[in-house]
DNA sequence: GACGCCGCTTGACAAATGTCAAGTGAATGT
DNA sequence: ACATTCACTTGACATTTGTCAAGCGGCGTC
């Protein structure tokens, strides 16, 4: 492992303020892998080992039972990820798999739990971090609970554009089929929502997407600050 | 405050290995009140200023977005809530109301930020119980995501089934309204659903279910672990 | 360049879920 | 005892969402 790659992991919030030596102790018996797109990192039902932080590419959380299966969210570069699991020793809970080419560290669990003990300044940021993951869900099970498949997708585009800038155009971050996943719909049912929202100024060529009236897509999308903001 | 509800609060696994001391201090600025059913305690916009203990009576943890509400989850005593929320120190990110008269205890979110650094036994803990939340609500999101409305009543019997000692009659804990809304649905729609069920051996009686062939049920609602389990 | 694969789209249809309106029955208050 | 309220149910219908099948078009392989 590279020093600029220690360095990203360690600027990380959930390390930033832990003594060096428990850092250290942290990364032995860690891994720094890098994986295809594609891959099945892990399963739900699999006894969580490691602690995962994508330094680079892109993974998706998805979940599945009795042959139906749905994206529950994206992790994008640098983040820790199942840090819930890696303390509760049991399951993942969620199974994993590469979107694009990524760069993992994998952190033993049990280290993650002798820190815990150790290093109180640890204790206290994963406090946060999971307090902060604990939201992350909540606001995603709102989202689903109290919004249409329509209104999940203009919501979507409109914290899209934000995020990317306001500028006119937007760009889909991950494939057609898994945003529907995401979205909780098929993708037959995406290009059908894409088509509704014609007429308040969503124009899709490929992954590009643009927005040209934006108080109509907000007045239909009714975003609100509990769900969409971060 | 007496001593038997200092001693139910003290041996929640949340606060049981802090100091006594620390414990003391949580107390300091905390109201143990009771509330009628059907109160508002507090909205999901507001400031989080108490980590809340259900002593006795049963909460209703609720969020609403243009005109729309949806239960996301009961609280049953005893039992902690919104800690998240107290943790993070901003909103609370749900409603929360009364479902019976319920005696609460109060205690400043600041108390338990302080504790939270004071005492590491206190962190530890509350980092299990945060990690414990998380998966709650990623087991909900599940069920919502990759199940029907049938199917989530199903599980949801079969669920209150075991907990209430597999006897040959459950009694639901909550209103239908309230159970339909936790289920993510309508009402009308539930009561179709319990009629969907009635072939599966499911008969209701008001608020008492029995359930007569629990393995036709069993695959219709093709349980999960990963889901229903906890 | 021809072929096949794959992601996406579209149409036709089916299933799931919501809405509106009316009606039942039990509990409550006068 | 009567009226009122309210939770729940039922029916008819609308909307939303999913399913199945076909077709388009880009992209890589041979």
């Amino acid at each position: 492992m590279r020093n600029a790659e220690k360095e990203t992991v360690r600027s990380l919030e959930l390390f930033s303020d832990m003594s060096d030596k428990h850092f250290e102790e942290l990364l032995v018996g860690s891994f720094l892998q890098r994986f295809p797109a594609s891959v099945i990192l892990f399963s739900e039902t699999d006894l969580t080992d490691f602690l995962h932080v994508l330094i680079d590419g892109q993974v998706e959380l998805f979940a599945s039972t009795n042959n139906r299966e749905g994206t529950m969210t994206l992790i994008r570069p640098v983040a820790t990820f199942v840090l819930a699991s890696a303390i509760t020793d049991g399951v993942y809970q969620l199974s994993a798999r590469t979107l694009q080419s990524s760069q993992i560290l994998m952190i033993p669990a049990q280290n993650i739990r002798a820190a815990m003990s150790e290093d109180r300044k640890f204790a206290e940021r994963s406090v946060r971090e999971l307090a902060h993951c604990y939201h992350g869900v909540v606001r995603a099970y709102k989202n689903m609970k109290l919004r249409t498949a329509v209104e999940r997708l203009a919501n979507y585009l409109l914290v899209q554009h934000r995020r990317q800038g306001e500028s006119h155009a937007l760009v889909l971050p991950v494939e057609k089929r898994v945003l529907a996943s995401m979205l909780g719909m098929t993708p037959e049912n995406l290009s059908r929502s894409f088509v509704t929202l014609k007429p308040y100024g969503v124009k899709v060529d490929g992954s590009e997407v643009s927005i040209t009236k934006l108080k109509d897509l907000e007045t239909l999308a009714k975003p609100s600050a509990l769900i969409d903001n971060k």
